[in-house]
DNA sequence: TTTTCGAACTTTTAAAGAAATTGGTCAAAA
DNA sequence: TTTTGACCAATTTCTTTAAAAGTTCGAAAA
């Protein structure tokens, strides 16, 4: 039955996405997710192939969570300070509460397992298309004035990590998941430079 | 003597720069550092209490060549975009000859020793305030508008500082010394920045 | 035929202990 | 006062082993 099979898929990707959300892919076992479901450990491999492409399948609902709700809050902005914003908050709100899902993404500590690397497209590069789209609207409603626009969305997103980076390493707490205190410091930073870089780039 | 104990002092502080440049201060003893001089390892411990505090010596003299050839150059700088651009590569090029002593400061790889940090003031402090001293330079001659300038320098290094985090996770290559043309793909990059962060700030 | 599971197998990680390296000390010599 | 070789203590590295976790498989249930 298609349509039970797909129901036990999608508990088990919850079950992960709770798992991994709180304690990383590395101290979340397949029989702690099955133990959840009271599922059989073998079961999750009748599902997924294995551990780390439930991993990858649990890291892309959450980015698709990410690019949704921003391209939704950019969509409804009125000019590119609201938009950039309104993105820079809910995208952080989102990390905020997956943190540990994006701890190869968003945190220095480990890299990224090559074979769940080669599964994903990069989050990354749909940022950039995110923070283009957002800097395209701004040309067109001639507000700003961009050469290039992938690029300059890359450098403020690479700005905008190095403020995360940054922060978290001023508070000697790289190894953490970052505290809301330490979340709202981060948010507040990203958005006076977002503004000042967005003023750069005004007509 | 304590013109020829100056001399070996000053010999030890070489010899050591060369090894922690090199290697790091993991990778380097004293007794490598001892050799390098055909002195005794006791010796060393004679001019310097301990490793760290060798290292510190180190570390502080390459801030200040930091610190002195950016602020020669800040000071004969016709405009903020000159003072900016010559501030990012001269630093950048001290770095790039010196890199390991940079780790803890510059790399994500490992944090500094307690008793180090302690000694240390800060090579950030020292950079906010070359940042804040261009953005001062530009209020002054009307270039610029900043209201708080630490403030904006602090947020301008962090970003400079994620470019350099980001573009070596892009290389995937976090953990070995940048090279030449990373460095220069790094050094475009924040000048690309830098250029539209000032132009934010432009009156 | 599809789904589920217990048990077995393999790989990875963690712990423990031993060996080697290295940081640091000291009494004596120059 | 400066310098050293010999010595000690702390740390790191390596090896070995045990435990844990990932994965497979054949059989049973649905």
């Amino acid at each position: 039955m298609a349509k039970n099979a797909d129901a036990k898929r999608i508990k088990i990707l919850e079950a992960a996405k709770r798992r991994f959300a709180h304690y990383g892919l590395a101290k979340t076992t397949m029989a702690e997710i099955a133990q959840d479901l009271s599922f059989s450990k073998a079961l999750l491999y009748y599902y997924f192939p294995d551990k780390n492409r439930l991993y990858a399948a649990v890291f892309e609902m959450a980015v698709d969570e990410i690019i949704n709700e921003t391209t939704e809050k950019i969509r409804t902005s009125k000019d590119v300070t609201e938009a950039m914003e309104a993105f820079l908050s809910t995208r952080l709100t989102v990390i905020k509460e997956n943190f540990n899902i994006f701890e190869f993404s968003y945190s220095l500590r480990n890299e990224m397992p090559v074979d769940i690397e080669a599964v994903l497209p990069s989050l990354f590069e749909k940022e950039i298309q995110q923070v283009s789209l957002i800097l395209k609207k701004g040309v067109e409603t001639k507000e700003l004035v961009v050469d290039d626009v992938e690029l300059t969305a890359k450098i403020l997103l690479i700005s905008l990590l190095g403020m995360r980076i940054g922060i978290l390493q001023e508070f000697k707490n790289l190894f953490l998941p970052p505290t809301k205190e330490e979340f709202d410091y981060i948010l507040g930073l990203q958005k006076k430079l977002s503004h000042i870089f967005i003023n750069g780039l005004r007509a």
